[in-house]
DNA sequence: AATGAATGAGGGTTCATTCAT
DNA sequence: AATGAATGAACCCTCATTCAT
């Protein structure tokens, strides 16, 4: 029954992803992970300092990944075209996104990391922003608001649907981005 | 014994609203709703079996009608235009939506209504998949899941951001849907 | 076996005295009070906020006693003569020590009470300078501390030896404050 | 591997020393001992049995020799004088006292010592008590307790403020002792 | 109809100690 | 001799719900 270190860290961090995911990080029992894998409440606190420590390990590096991600992307050069830019989405940026990183947007209530689905949201919505100012078209504010967390969520879904599976999960991005930006001409030219 | 009894149900419901609006039913307190109504707990308990019946009474006729809305939708006939369609959710599905439509998608987790969005969006989804069958079209199945269910997210996205002004709600709605149809006919085009 | 609410809120008191008196706040046990008392752990929540409450419950009052009784000792005017100021502080300032004052001089750590001690041996201490200083002598720092300390224990430990019985508790206090404060004549002769 | 038991354990029982002196043996913690000397868990159990165990490491030698100490002392004989007997005190008894003498006193709650104070103030008591007999006084049960109790006290204040200058220590006592000694002679006088 | 005292399972966390290696 | 992972009782506290009045 002797478990390496390693091994342990590990299942907790697994058990805890599906429980995080599930019910998010204030609904989250420590107890029932610790149950789930097995290990005692003790030896639970030589591995994590706390139930947010174990957050963190789930978390956090998707949550730097991410923004730096953004930031960089922010000062990518596109060649125009909304296929560049579409394709461009699809290959650098979404890759990354992971069931981690719907906990993160979705489950972070009670967390430092409160804020990052309002800080996310924001991004999106400047870079939707940027793209209407370029085309001449002005947009009212909520509907900049709702449509940049739409796209957001939209990402989401794909990853709840197609967590692993990438290449039915790229296939499902590229139309849903079609979608996306094919709503977004539409609007573009009906303000013109 | 100075307020009557359905007066005391009332208030309990429409602060039991507020509460489950702020909270979801898992995170919602029964002390809390209590408290602000001056209801005592005991007596609470002779109004509502318990908090999930609370939480019944506030969601649960929104939940009926929202059923029979959708079956009756799919019996209606539409004049084929875009417009007609767009102009039919507007004044037809959308006033229906309200706060505790809301609660009753996003809060219901532990409860019975806990599959809830989910047969919403399956509803949804078989509502799409007529509307592409009638354009000779054929989706992937998980595209469509996923148009469905970001339509019914920005559906509570724009009840949340303007829950009272209609006019204000309604101009949303409008661009909204123009830009989900457009997106949806970009999609059509394109597969054609 | 309905007990009515002030009963039990006695009951709790009366049960966290001792316990407080035998462990100090930080090792007494709330359990242990409980089961003691026979409330059940959720109850005790309906009568106090939390642990740091019902040890407030126990030795708040004593110390907002204590520290105007102090503040007003010190504007006082004394007849001079070591007669006068023996009889003073014990009619006037003994009779309000408990043992709850006993507590909250010796179990406050990790409490809003924590300086307590300090505050009580720095009045002593300042109270006992100017007694010096009208005899002309001075006294090295250290000593002074030593001697305020040591008065404040063994008031303290008064109260400890003889709780209840206010007629012995008197004697012992006026024997102990003549040998005080022959003490203090023995130095101040010494010293001059 | 490296350092030799006998250092370990020399190691283990200093930094122990420290912290029960911070924190009485209730509240002190194993695992920041260990952090501090360096010294695994498990190894830890090698030399030690318990936290009790290494506690009495500390302490009861200090406890066994002051024990002796009195009983010796109360077969000794005095020359009369009260500088005598003063000065024996000083010099015989009082080099004696150390840090972990005070440790034992104070921090032996929730341990075998637990008792340590009572029996060392038992034994001072009856130490006094012999002194007063011989001036034919006759003092009240109590007050004897207190007194003794008190002059223990001090005698650990004396310590607690200088632990290391012994010269200051030295004179501190002397005066402490002649203060003390003065209110006896108060005493005695007053009750001829 | 109304009150609120009482219950107890469950929440996260600490800590001395044991045990396999 | 040495390691540190593992254990579990105990800590304070929250909350929906029951029950006596």
């Amino acid at each position: 029954m002797q478990i390496k270190k390693q091994e342990i860290e590990d299942a907790l961090i697994r058990t805890a992803e599906e429980e995080f995911y599930k019910y998010g990080f204030r609904n989250a029992s420590v107890r029932r992970i610790l149950t789930k894998t097995g290990v005692s409440i003790g030896n639970f606190y030589n591995y994590f300092q706390n139930k947010e420590a174990l957050y963190e390990k789930v978390v956090g590096s998707e949550y730097r990944r991410f923004l730096s991600m953004m930031t960089e992307h922010e000062h990518h050069e596109y060649n125009g075209s909304y296929e560049g830019r579409l394709s461009d989405v699809i290959s650098r940026v979404i890759p990354d996104f992971s069931r981690r990183f719907v906990i993160l947007i979705e489950g972070s209530e009670g967390t430092r990391f409160d804020e990052a689905r309002e800080r996310m949201a924001r991004l999106a919505k400047e870079h939707l922003k940027n793209h209407m100012d370029d085309s001449g078209v002005c947009i009212q504010n909520e509907l900049l608001d709702l449509l940049a967390n739409q796209f957001l969520d939209g990402l989401l879904a794909v990853v709840k649907a197609e967590p692993e599976n990438t290449a039915r999960r790229n296939r499902l991005l590229a139309d849903y981005v079609f979608f996306y930006f094919s709503g977004m001409m539409g609007l573009i030219n009906e303000k013109k």
